[in-house]
DNA sequence: TCTGGGGTCCTAAGTCGG
DNA sequence: TCTGCCGACTTAGGACCC
């Protein structure tokens, strides 16, 4: 999709469309997650520092991503590809691998292009938004072709015509190149692909390891074999915060940790898993990183079992001179049983040299802690009141005025624009933020009436020959 | 006003058991 | 019993992606 988040803020809040649009953290040290094409005109781009992007473009609208509206736009668009092939593969919310050979929807060049069209209507019909489709014989090539696609448009690449193709290109171009790779190929007199296919396979691995190298070597052929796959299990569960202001003050730092077990633990269940090494993420003040990690004996979904292995590889941090970040993930995922827990629970008192059904921790074993009380929020000024309780971007519903969406707030007032998707752009309106007519409301969606596309596509003749991949565009 | 959040994969070093 | 080798596993960090 192009521009993703800041398209579908656009199509929601039509006083936007045709101006720059910027989606992302509104905090001190918030990142730009999108920026609508109008505003990469002023320089603006993905992961730019929030307070950069301000300076740039100031007149920009800023808005916070709002998730559940991304998502459902997304599950549209995936609906659809799903209509192509069963071979799905997902990359993001707004972006996706299909193989079409899986699916015998196209069979050559002509075909897949009357795909790809026909593809790109119906993401527009559906959700309003525009997407762009790039069509080859491989995920990267597909991938490259779609970046080369955006914004809304379209581009296939013949088989046979890869290496001229890639030849030109810079190698940041190939996916894994980053900034750190693309440093260490300069340094080394390698910028462009054609440099790394000339380069050889033994100079790259001697540069970049084994596994990096041999695959940035067949890669600069255009050769790329990666299966599309559907389906694909998670591996790890972290959450993870930036606070505004470092910490400095150790017990707080270590509630903190408490917290961040707690909501990884509620991501873990939700998703039916347990997990047996637990890992600490901190983030210093100088944004040097470390982690720290334990591997139980065995998986768990126990939120004081992570807490306390959290805290216990916390002691082992030295955090004077503050955090910036902390985060806590669990990764060697199993599926949940009851089994794994009483295992831990039993092997534990064992390790602890403690006899049976004598419990360590009498509080550890049950949930009671589980959405107890938090730490006393600090004293919180009305102007942060007022920005939680209406956040910038966020759906609003007044009595009298309709749907619109809040524009901005403070000083005890609430500033709402009304209109919404397919509306023309609407009027503002100031109310005080405790008003009771106006009350936070569900996004609405970009498209009130999508036309049906129940039975698309029209089936085509079975074919044995020729592959396609297509991708849509998300952050260039 | 410098640098989010949620992931994946790879490498390298150390440990441990056979 | 001692030594060496190998593979599996754990831990930490780095790079990359959206």
């Amino acid at each position: 999709m192009d521009a993703f988040y800041a398209s579908a803020e656009q199509a929601a809040k039509p006083s936007l469309r045709g101006k720059p649009v910027v989606v992302g953290g509104l905090g001190p040290r918030g990142v730009v997650a999108t920026a609508s094409y109008e505003a990469r005109r002023f320089g603006v781009h993905s992961a730019m520092p929030m307070a950069q992007a301000r300076r740039l473009a100031p007149n920009a609208a800023y808005l916070v991503p709002r998730f559940a509206l991304y998502r459902s736009v997304s599950d549209q668009v995936m609906e659809l590809l799903g209509r192509l092939s069963p071979l799905v593969e997902p990359l993001s919310l707004d972006e996706a691998f299909v193989d079409l050979e899986a699916g015998s929807t196209a069979d050559d060049a002509a075909s897949a292009l009357k795909i790809g069209r026909q593809l790109r209507e119906a993401i527009e019909a559906v959700t309003g938004l525009s997407g762009s489709v790039g069509l080859a014989g491989s995920k990267m090539l597909a991938k490259i072709a779609s970046e080369e696609a955006k914004p809304d448009g379209m581009r296939l690449i013949e088989p046979g015509t890869e290496r001229e193709l890639l030849a030109p290109m810079p190698v940041r171009t190939l996916p894994g190149v980053g900034p750190a790779t693309a440093d260490h190929l300069r340094r080394a007199g390698m910028t462009t692909v054609n440099d790394l296919a000339e380069a050889g396979e033994a100079e790259l691995v001697r540069l970049l390891g084994k596994a990096h190298g041999g695959s940035l070597h067949r890669m600069a052929f255009g050769y790329d074999d990666r299966p599309v796959v559907a389906e694909r299990d998670a591996k790890s569960v972290s959450v993870e915060d930036t606070f505004d202001i470092d910490l400095h003050d150790r017990v707080r730092v270590r509630t903190e940790v408490e917290r961040l077990a707690d909501r990884c633990v509620q991501r873990l269940r939700a998703a039916e898993r347990s997990g047996r090494t637990v890992v600490l993420k901190v983030r210093r003040y100088d944004f040097s990183t470390l982690t720290r990690s334990e591997t139980l004996r065995g998986p768990t979904d126990d939120p004081a079992v992570v807490r306390e292995a959290a805290a216990r590889l916390l002691e082992s941090v030295d955090t004077t001179g503050g955090v910036r970040l902390l985060g806590v993930g669990v990764t060697g995922l199993a599926d949940f049983t009851q089994e794994d827990l009483f295992a831990q629970a039993a092997g534990e008192r064992a390790a602890a040299g403690l006899p049976d059904g004598v419990e360590e921790r009498p509080e550890a074993a049950t949930e009671s802690r589980e959405g107890r009380a938090r730490a006393e929020p600090g004293p919180e000024g009305a102007e942060q009141l007022a920005a939680r309780r209406w956040p910038a971007g966020h759906d609003v519903r007044h009595d009298t005025h309709g749907h619109g969406w809040v524009q901005g707030s403070g000083v005890g007032r609430v500033t709402v624009r009304f209109e919404e998707p397919g509306s023309a752009p609407g009027r503002v309106r100031t109310f005080r933020i405790d008003d009771p007519a106006l009350r936070p409301a569900d996004p609405l969606p970009l498209v009130r009436e999508p036309p049906d596309y129940s039975s698309w596509p029209a089936s085509l003749p079975k074919s044995r020959s020729g592959a396609g991949a297509s991708g849509t565009e998300s952050r260039p």
